[in-house]
DNA sequence: AGTATCATGTAAGAGGTTACATGATTTT
DNA sequence: AAAATCATGTAACCTCTTACATGATACT
């Protein structure tokens, strides 16, 4: 009951929501900031979102909350409702299927960054695990590939190359992701 | 004259109609034989996207050259005009924009993979630089982005590592790209 | 006084996905 | 005879982008 497919832009947003409160103004500032805002969502995109949610009860507006100052239009300041937390909660821990793992691979990375403090260490690193099949399984079809190219088609082998090179890097954070995870789940400084 | 903004599925599109004239169907099949058939494109965007081009005046389809067996539906089997292959041309010359490369960097190994036989290779050598330029300047901002870190979000900072392993990865291929171009131009076994 | 920022939203248009339709030819 | 493949296309639906609108507050 509740999750009939949210899109991934959905998702990211509940997530962000249930990590915390926010308007959709935090929302871009967050999107901003993260690392060179590869990805700023527009108003257009960002608001009809939010009220989809919100329609479909994973998130509630607190209208109130001003901060002093009182704007022409109040702030809306979302937070998670029980089954927005559930439904974000089984989004992180929906298995990795390897068809798309590395086609959405930034998605996983997403996914990886929002389950912090929301799911047990034990999760977090069998999720990584998952992810290292679903690439390793990846780059042995991408070798197979390599050793039937045409070898006449120089550009198309580099390219080969390029991909490989790139989840031979991904497969590689995760052996490193994981180590960093085991050696102190939760040591605080 | 002629480039009203073309999307980046239409540029591909006429990128591999100049490489070889072919039907819708031999377009998702050339889709599907590519590494892992990462992106399958639905009929719904294929054929319309055809019919874009055409409308355009830069592809052309020849409805005849049936195969033997009489279709139901004739095989358009289209090809570029001389502004098609000029459209191309262009797109395939066009600056490599610093905030794109990471971004759509796909799309740049897709503009590499079509410049073969159509670019001198002096200037696909230095289309590498560019991107390779792009990759150091966007895995640098990264390293900023690292060094400013929240340290209490291990994992936002792991995903960061994520990114910069990854494209570290692109600028170490760029390398090996180059040196494989250079070191033998157009050599044939 | 003028500009930038805060903050939310709408309208038009483009393009994609899914699912369906169609019908001949080849394979089982 | 049935099923898969060849081959093209359409219709409904959804979401995104771009561009605009709105108006208060903060800065210069």
């Amino acid at each position: 009951m509740a999750d009939p497919q949210l899109t991934a832009f959905e998702q990211i947003l509940l997530g962000l929501i249930c990590r915390a409160p926010s308007s959709g103004y935090d929302l871009k500032r967050r999107f901003a900031a993260s690392p060179l805002g590869v990805y700023q969502p527009s108003s257009g995109a960002l608001y009809p979102a939010l009220r989809r949610l919100e329609r479909k009860g994973l998130v509630r507006a607190d209208a109130a909350d001003d901060r002093g100052g009182r704007q022409a239009r109040p702030r809306h300041v979302y937070e998670p409702t029980e089954p927005g937390v559930a439904a974000h909660l089984s989004w992180l821990r929906a298995p990795v299927k390897p068809e798309a793992a590395a086609r959405d691979l930034g998605l996983h990375l997403m996914r990886f960054a929002l389950m912090e403090h929301l799911l047990a260490p034990a999760e977090v690193v069998a999720f990584l695990r998952d992810l290292a099949d679903a690439l390793a399984g990846f780059t042995a079809e991408l070798e197979r590939h390599a050793a039937a190219a045409d070898p006449g088609s120089v550009h198309a082998r580099l390219a080969l190359d390029h991909g490989l090179a790139v989840h031979r890097a991904s497969l590689g954070w995760t052996e490193t992701a994981i180590a960093a995870l085991t050696a102190a789940p939760a040591l605080a400084p």
